[in-house]
DNA sequence: GTCTATAGATCGATAGAC
DNA sequence: GTCTATCGATCTATAGAC
């Protein structure tokens, strides 16, 4: 009797604990779809301008609703921001795998630019433009977001290392960073996808020039 | 007697003229001071972050006098487009007449950044982050807010010619911006004013090797 | 010209029914 | 978990007294 009380007691919680991992799944699923919208609207219209409303739209749920899954709004830029940065993580695998030469690697983080133009043309960069608004508008998750670019910045490094460079690998690496932000915000600001092109090849040039010649001595 | 109500006539216009006049110029001093407050705010806080109170608060008026000025927020961000291109054009006459030598004075543009590398680490760059800003919300006017690198790219482009450049200039001339952009960006993000620093240094660099090199072939 | 008062809309956030 | 209803605050903008 003992035995098969404590039996039922097992199977009981099991229950419980299976139906909470069902259910989490489902709430998991609409967290996902919401930070999903949040993070494509705030990239085209910024993080200030997006209200609770407007992804609320987009996902198809009451505002009220909304507030099961974030608290605030800070709280679902940080899901954003933290989503950005696993999906930059999977990206830059991907790169690895599809490219073993560290060189290739680069040109292909150039061509990012090519790849993104017309959204770049529209939108800017998703990392930059955030950084932009934050640093006026909520200093506090600035150092959040800036993680976005120490992702890229880290993968950089470990290709410049792999190419042979030994001085500035940091330096370099953020200076990369930095042209690529330029050409971004210049594109944008006159909507203008010939300069983004011009600029790459400026930008493979440098690469070849200064960042190679730099490996071989 | 009709001579004499003429008279009269002339000088009741003319008192009426001149009260608009001094008057005109009593409610010029105060726009002049709603455009410079509202200019600083948009730089430090972005436009759409920026209210009316805000502006008003720092001026010290009344939300309700501010409509007499200004009748929307759109009005008010195009003087502080049109007032900081007016400024940046009175700024380049003036670096015109404090050097003769152009050389000279892209080394004083590079130097700009230095010389507000405090401000930009805070709150980015005025041009570049009113255009991200506006890219995402307010697109009609980005066609206005781009006109101040406009400014910039054509005095480049003098200089460029008057050092004997003759390939490319314009190419050369946003290519000069948009690593500007890309410096103030980055370091903005990551309020890292090293970085600044040293980005200065790689840009001379770039202008005395790359630049004057293709100005003496 | 400058003020107060307020309209009208939208915002982020909460409460409670189901 | 999802909904409706709603709060209080804030926003742009207007009306009218002085």
């Amino acid at each position: 009797m003992v035995v098969r009380n404590t039996v039922i007691l097992i199977i009981h919680f099991l229950d419980k604990w299976l139906h909470k991992i069902s259910m989490g799944n489902k709430g998991e699923a609409l967290r996902q779809r919401i930070i999903a919208a949040a993070d494509e609207l705030f990239y085209q219209q910024g993080y200030e301008h997006t209200s609770f409303s407007d992804i609320a739209d987009v996902v198809g749920i009451s505002r009220g609703n909304f507030y099961y899954h974030f608290k605030s709004k800070d709280e679902i830029l940080n899901a954003v921001i933290d989503t950005r940065i696993a999906g930059i993580e999977v990206m830059l695998d991907e790169w690895d795998e599809k490219f073993t030469d560290p060189l290739q690697r680069l040109y292909y983080y150039i061509d990012m630019l090519l790849r993104a133009q017309e959204k770049i043309r529209l939108h800017g960069c998703p990392i930059g433009s955030l950084c932009t608004e934050l640093a006026k508008t909520n200093h506090e998750m600035l150092n959040d977001a800036n993680k976005m670019f120490t992702v890229f910045r880290d993968w950089l490094m470990v290709q410049l290392n792999l190419l042979g460079v030994k001085k500035n690998v940091k330096r370099i690496a953020m200076h990369f960073i930095a042209r690529v932000q330029g050409i971004v915000t210049v594109t944008n600001a006159f909507e203008d996808k010939e300069f983004l092109q011009q600029e790459v090849k400026q930008l493979k040039k440098w690469l070849d020039d200064e960042v190679l010649a730099s490996s071989h001595q």
